[in-house]
DNA sequence: TATTGTTATACTCTATAACTATA
DNA sequence: TATAGTTATAGAGTATAACAATA
């Protein structure tokens, strides 16, 4: 098939089965945290990345992986700071980094929204799979994912725009 | 495993690799529709349905899968009309249903987003897997999708809210 | 000069509730 | 009474650009 071909049927349906299937997930998913816990995913994902480790990283540290914009990452915070569920402060290491930290709210939080999270995932997602599908499934998404993450500068807002030519072509 | 206990390692990482990786291909392909046509997934979602078959449907079976509020899809409508992408016109069928049609211009930028569409599902996601993985995990995908369909009242906003108990617990 | 992070701002998306009209 | 769709409105998320401080 050519570079400039289209996507072959069983690939197409495949696209499209991902994308739906992982929407519906998405959505219950973030119907249960704002539920349970009043976050957005994105919220979660933070609050678990520092809950998981260490419970501090920098700013540029916890954006990566979940791919926004600075002024964005800056406004969860903002959001997670005045809820106590994150502090910020200065970093020993760099002086211009912000170090930022879980608190016990926000750990607190973390667990206390994981198990209804989790039921969901198990009820949407892992309900219809057996455990040797699971582990395929995890296997090809992994690859896939470390696939992507190599390729394009994925972390916030690289100074420069991706394509500063032909934009806006209606 | 008890229902109440979490998920088991190769689950939790399997449901990450697969929310981080859909995750990081959503935000490509939302990035190259805006670029080649200045539209959102979800107005691509809608156009490539209505263009795919009869070229018409009702607001509510154009809802149908895409989730959204009815207002949500209004409003949707309402813009993609403005672009002229669709028409909106009453339903010969039904007088209460507004029936939706895409217009030349509409199956015109379908056309000329799907190359590139594809171009990025093909680079994002099927570089790193074999005809057989694509085989697979299609399969897997159309289980789950078929499976949470069939969970929840999925369509737009159904007239009762979801849990009118135990609401705001912080 | 490059990088870290914030601010200001504007825009898009989504959801709730109230409403109209048809069934 | 229930359903289809719209409107008004409000809130959350995201992004761009300009900026300050440090490396």
């Amino acid at each position: 098939m050519a570079e400039s071909d289209g996507l072959a049927p069983a690939q197409l349906e495949t696209y499209f089965a991902l994308m739906e299937a992982v929407s519906l997930l998405q959505h219950a998913v973030e119907r249960q945290l704002r539920a349970e816990g009043d976050i957005s995913y994105v919220q979660f994902q933070l609050l678990a990345r520092l809950a998981h480790g260490e419970g501090s990283l920098t700013m540029t540290e916890l954006a990566d992986g979940v791919v926004y914009s600075r002024s964005g990452l800056t406004h969860q915070a903002g959001l997670l700071e005045r809820a106590g569920l994150i502090t910020r402060g200065p970093s020993p290491d760099d002086q211009r980094a912000t170090l930022v930290t879980v608190t016990d709210a926000g750990r607190a939080l973390v667990d206390r929204v994981l198990p209804g999270h989790v039921q969901v995932a198990r009820r949407l997602l892992f309900e219809p799979l057996t455990d040797q599908d699971v582990r395929t499934l995890g296997d090809l998404m992994a690859r896939v994912r470390t696939h992507v993450r190599s390729l394009p500068p994925r972390s916030a807002t690289p100074r420069r725009r991706r394509d500063d030519d032909h934009r806006s072509r209606r």
